[in-house]
DNA sequence: CCCAGTTTTCAGTAAGTACTGAAAATACAA
DNA sequence: TTGTATTTTCAGTACTTACTGAAAACTGGG
């Protein structure tokens, strides 16, 4: 692998640096940053030369990536070494993170909260503490469902809808006016 | 401050560990989550008492809340420690984070993405670079002039929209039929 | 089966972050 | 102003996480 361009040298250690902000170490960021910007799929050499790390760091950083599937495996034929490239739509690649985010972080927190809600408050003070983690519970979960709701309209109604924006207030207004659309859940 | 109650507790350590998963330290989410759930105000001293942290240690933890906007400063009468509280309402506190993330991850990022579409790719490899840094250019925009706009929906339209969930499709349609709304950007 | 190429694991170490106690700074009452 | 209560800072240390090289474990061809 050819060494990096400034291009793709500054994409590169800015995603380092954005993934230590996040869960993601330094590493990991770079790592998947190369490989999104890169043509085609590329091994794990490549990406120890072009980035400088030892080969093992390389590898377990592809393992945490696969594990967010955010990489994919692919083969080349006549080659046994393992190559990898990311869905290049960003959409894609979106939807991915806030999966898996969904499941390691959001799922544990409600089932967390669930749990407290269950108890009998005993005093005043655990009373007041119910009612607020019940608040956070709510809209955690209002997001999330409206979440899978929008993730099952096709991308062109999503794009169409987001460009509208606060506009769909008065889409809103109207159609309460007239009454289309009736009723909650689906 | 009385020792915490087992149901605090559990929420109390809950965020701690989420903490660290977020750029947020385990320590400042335990401080959080403490003052979320207190129904007054609480001072430094309660919360290194109830947490057994170090005093300098919740010092630093409270400001760093403080730089995130997520904690009020208040002063009781005839007391001359600080006290701090949080709102209570779940998606003020979700509105401030996400101000916050964007203030501190998502502009950054975007400048850097403009910056490297401003280069002339010199290879073929950087040209699919650039191609790959707009796509992801386009969608964070998108979605942060969206978010900007659905923020500044009053609370009750919000939720009607959330609630409604994929059926908004239905809307859409149905709009592009009779042609209520038209036109991109207000 | 064995061998060469490749990936993974892991103990040891380096680097980075968090935490503490003590000292300094600040804020206010008298 | 001085004294006292309170908060902040910071150097040193403890703890955690990241990274490396070497060895082990795979993998597929012959």
């Amino acid at each position: 692998m050819t060494p990096l361009s400034p291009l793709v040298k500054s994409f590169v250690s800015h995603f380092g640096e954005m993934g230590s902000r996040w869960g993601i170490n330094r590493t990991v960021g770079q790592i998947y940053a190369l490989i999104f910007v890169s043509p085609a799929p590329v091994n794990a050499d490549d990406i120890a030369e072009a980035l400088e790390f030892s080969r093992s760091n390389v590898s377990m950083g592809l393992k945490e990536l696969q594990a967010w599937r955010l990489v994919r495996l692919k083969h080349q034929t006549g080659d046994r070494r393992e190559y990898f490239d990311a869905p290049s739509d960003a959409w894609e690649i979106f939807r991915t993170l806030a999966e898996e985010r969904r499941r390691r972080e959001i799922e544990p927190t409600l089932s967390m909260l669930r749990n407290a809600l269950l108890e009998q408050p005993t005093t005043e003070e655990d009373r007041i503490a119910q009612e607020r983690m019940k608040s956070m519970h709510d809209l955690i979960e209002l997001m999330t469902t409206w979440f899978d709701d929008v993730q099952r309209m096709d991308q062109k109604t999503l794009a169409q809808l987001m460009k509208m924006g606060s506009k769909v207030q008065r889409l809103l207004e109207f159609t309460g006016k007239v009454g289309v659309i009736k009723g909650g859940k689906a």
